[in-house]
RNA sequence: GCGCCCGUAGCUCAGCUGGAUAGAGCACGCGCCUUCUAAGCGUGAGGCCGCAGGUUCGAAUCCUGCCGGGCGCGCCA
């Protein structure tokens, strides 16, 4: 497919030139050298530093070298003009006819325009959620479900094969002590004389997750497996007769439950990946010996923490994984002393699986409470792969809700929990989606209830939503014209500097997805759209005061067939831009 | 105490993996908005990019050390 990103179209001429100005140098000595929009628009369209970054191989200096450089540029077909500036930059200005040429590819591509070869359709595998099937999802867990779901798709438009992948950690301490909440449930359905506190002293590690959210599934363990799982006069029975029945049951209600609530949300993985399930096929077994094989697992005793010595810290020895010899600070343990595996060894046998199925790259988004654990999973998969296949993690900060003014409580104890569910039914799914990408993933977000649905020009959902809905009205007040009527438009007839400002920002699509997949960092796409969302507000506005710039005039029909095109490009970009977010476009504001 | 993330306009945040004179929105000042496309528009002011060194043609960006905030810190997940 032939990129449609004219910054890499005009590097590769960039290259060229330099590769006849500078026959004796070789292919690679031009690796660093980049065409970016400059900062300063009046500089032009397009900078390069080529000058900069060759000319101590090229022995000349760069100033030198740019104004040679420059002198071929300005006979290319794409420039209008091109001049050395400051310490060797060379600035180019497009022709507006080849800028307004991207215009009928953007029609005749679709929302796939920015589609992307950077991935070069490697397999990445992008997990995100993975939360604890213990409980409905709240807040906590949706932004690193938005996050995770547009980066997916992000990477997917880059040019990648994507999974998307969702671990059940369903095999620890957590899930039983959720079975026997959930069989508290039942005794009650089944009209137990015990009191919570009295059924809670026989609880090991007490009785938790009382919300009433396992009520219904201890009234479906009732109708599904009548009295018998418990004692008559619903007293409790050993645990041989019940718990792993009741766990497995109450899991899976609990997934059931989490997908109904991503699906509200617009997101549905490719696979979910048991973890109690790779621990019975025996996956903690074979990734331990295959780091064993490698001479990475010995027996030792780790130093005592730091500073902050744990009370009951005392030295023991334990089997250690060498995550030093990866660029971690301490080598750590993959069983418990009763010798079972923890939850890093369980974790490693999940990646081993992952690393088996052939993908190239791996993705977590975790929240940032995990951060700490980051280093040494990187340790493990650069183990287990040989450093072949990197990890990235990106970290989902923590979402601080507010209402009215008021931060909006996350206490555990009943309604004061924001479930997830309830958040979509407040403010609806596509401004959550939308408003959850609308900072950096690491930074702290508040989520202000009342903003996220106000129309105004300071909520960016409306913002964008609202440029889109102007161009369907336009385009329908003219029957819709089609791209290819559009296509065949007197483009020569758009040159307002509102104009050109638009098809500018439209031909930065492409770049803008790549450069955001390969950062890993899905909020550039919505702070794009708001760009190119305000882009297309100026220009509308500026048809207020003068009226001969409106998209739509009767007396000037060809003027008007090239600026729906242009309106036409901007609502496809949009569309393709939400698309990548989750966002569904809205026709109309209501 | 150690590690990770963060520190940019009064506030909320961008800053395109090292580029030129650091940007946007809100708030603030000024001017516009009977009518056409106003769930507003235009314009102005506002900065020691936490501090101090270093790397180089060039640093908000990379390195080191401090200061401040968040998170984490053997047998929790």
């Amino acid at each position: 497919m032939p990129t449609h990103d004219i910054f890499a179209a005009l590097r590769a001429r960039v290259i060229d030139a330099l590769g006849t100005l500078l026959p004796e140098l070789p292919p690679e000595s031009f690796a660093r050298v980049q065409v970016e929009p400059p900062r300063d628009p009046a500089h032009g369209d397009m900078a390069t530093n080529a000058a900069l970054v060759v000319g101590k191989l090229a022995k000349q200096p760069p100033p030198k070298l740019a104004t040679a450089l420059a002198e071929r540029l300005a006979s290319l077909p794409e420039v209008e003009s091109a001049a050395p500036a400051g310490p060797g930059f060379v600035n180019l200005r497009l022709r507006e006819d080849f800028l307004r040429a991207q215009l009928p590819v953007v029609l005749g591509t679709g929302e796939h325009y920015g589609d992307g070869s950077a991935g070069a359709g490697k397999r990445i595998d992008v997990e995100y959620v993975s939360a604890n099937p213990t409980g409905p999802m709240h807040v906590g867990h949706c932004r690193g479900a938005v996050v995770g779901d547009a980066l997916a798709n992000l990477l997917a438009k880059a040019g990648y094969e994507v999974t998307k992948e969702y671990y059940i950690n369903d095999a620890g301490a957590q899930v039983l002590a959720l079975a026997w909440a959930a069989y508290w449930r039942y005794l009650q359905a089944l009209g137990t004389s015990l009191t919570e506190e009295e059924f809670a002293q026989s609880v090991p590690g007490g009785l938790q997750y009382r919300g009433e959210y396992l009520i219904p599934v201890g009234e479906a363990l009732r109708e599904r497996f009548g009295t018998t799982l418990a004692e008559p006069g619903g007293l409790p029975a050993g645990t041989s007769h019940w718990l792993e029945t009741v766990r497995d049951f109450t899991v899976a209600r609990m997934m059931e439950s989490i997908r109904d609530d991503l699906a509200a949300l617009g997101v549905a993985q490719d696979v979910f990946i048991s973890e109690a399930q790779l621990v019975r096929e025996g996956k903690l077994e074979q990734a331990e010996a295959l780091l064993a094989a490698k001479g990475l697992i010995y027996r030792g005793v780790l130093e005592p923490p730091k500073g902050k010595t744990p009370e009951d810290w005392e030295p023991r020895e334990q089997t250690l994984f060498r995550a030093t010899q990866f660029g971690d600070e301490v080598d750590r343990p993959l069983r418990k002393s009763d010798g079972s595996g923890t939850y890093f060894a369980n974790d490693i046998a999940n990646h081993l699986h992952k690393l088996e199925r052939g993908f190239a790259e791996l993705v977590h988004v975790w929240g940032a409470d995990h951060g700490g654990y980051v280093k040494r999973m990187q340790a493990a998969v650069a183990a287990l792969s040989d450093r072949r296949v990197p990890l990235d993690v990106v970290l989902a900060q923590i979402v601080h809700v507010v209402k009215d003014g008021q931060p909006v409580r996350m206490s555990k104890r009943a309604g004061t929990y924001v479930t997830l569910r309830d958040l979509i039914d407040e403010v609806g799914r596509d401004a959550v989606r939308f408003t959850m990408l609308t900072r950096k993933a690491d930074a702290q977000m508040e989520f202000d209830l009342n903003k996220v649905v106000e129309q105004s020009r300071d909520n960016p959902v409306f913002y964008v939503q609202y440029a889109h809905a102007r161009c369907r009205s336009v385009l329908r007040s003219d029957n819709d014209p089609s791209p290819e009527v559009l296509t065949a438009a007197p483009l020569d007839q758009l040159n307002d500097p509102a104009e050109l400002a638009l098809i500018r920002r439209i031909t930065a699509w492409p770049r803008t997805v790549e450069a955001a997949a390969l950062a890993r960092e899905p909020h550039r796409i919505a702070f794009f759209l708001h760009d190119l969302a305000s882009d297309f507000h100026v220009l509308w506005n500026r048809g207020r005061e003068d009226t001969t710039l409106r998209f739509i005039r009767a007396e000037e029909p060809e003027a008007t067939r090239a600026r729906l095109a242009l309106v036409a490009a901007t609502a496809t970009v949009i569309r393709s831009g939400l698309a990548v977010m989750g966002v569904t476009p809205v026709e109309e504001m209501r």
